[in-house]
DNA sequence: GTAGATGCAAACTTTTTGCAGACTG
DNA sequence: CAGTCTGCAAAAAGTTTGCATCTAC
């Protein structure tokens, strides 16, 4: 089944690419959107589909119940593990040597493969430590 | 304000801890006990009172929309780094050496605080693999 | 005895769905 | 033109809440 690149999954996109450094939720999208240019349901969908299509991540933070959204950035982000700080909701990713020697790790004790793309490790980060 | 140490409080955690290997939604808690026992509004202001003392994880899994929860093993788990896996949701914990690497890379690279409860690594299990 | 918890049902919030019409390739 | 997608409104799913009653300490 094919996909059309329609006008609200666009701008659905962009919005998410344009606050990729604050945690979405489909509420907040909803609202910011109300009614004009997407409508509730198209939003749903058009989230379903770009986080199947790997192109959104959806992130619970702790203690909430509702789910977030981030824009994956291809070219900077993917294939690596995410770090988020569960004050600010900021995310960056770790360098790739940390990551493979966990992989590495992971994989030579419990035959687990990791998967970079759907980990996400919690902490405080720095600005949010003072 | 102090918290009493109820019949359903009790069973509830019974059977989360029981089922400690196991993703258990709130819909399934409910399921379980469909009206005896306990009831519906009893698990959900218990599971969230749980989660606030650290006695549950509430957690999510990629794709899908609903929360689990998991039994915190105070003796084996606490401050352990976990590990998940997506397709059968078992959870296991890394060891010490590792989580310790992990957290002052994260530390001296970023400054960030590294929270080993909240983090959990998802990949495919070995017996997934297969 | 009293603060706190329960059960029930009703209210709420968030997400999904059916369908007719509109759009994409 | 055919296959998809959209908007709308209605329905479903999941969670929270008010209140009278009950229970733990």
């Amino acid at each position: 089944m094919q996909q059309y690149n329609t006008k609200q999954r666009q701008i659905l996109l962009e919005y998410l690419s344009d606050h990729s450094d604050e945690n979405i939720s489909a509420l907040d999208i909803i609202a910011h959107f109300s009614g004009e240019d997407i409508s509730k349901s198209a939003i749903y969908r058009n989230l379903a589909s770009l986080e199947k299509d790997g192109k959104i991540r959806r992130v619970n933070i702790v203690g909430e119940k509702v789910a977030y959204y981030q824009y994956i950035d291809t070219k900077h982000c993917k294939g690596k593990i995410h770090v988020s700080c569960i004050k600010c909701g900021k995310t960056t990713h770790i360098d790739g040597d940390t990551a493979s020697y966990l992989a590495s790790r992971l994989k030579v004790e419990d035959g687990f493969a990791l998967n970079n793309d759907e980990t996400v490790l919690y902490g405080v980060c720095k600005d949010c430590q003072k």
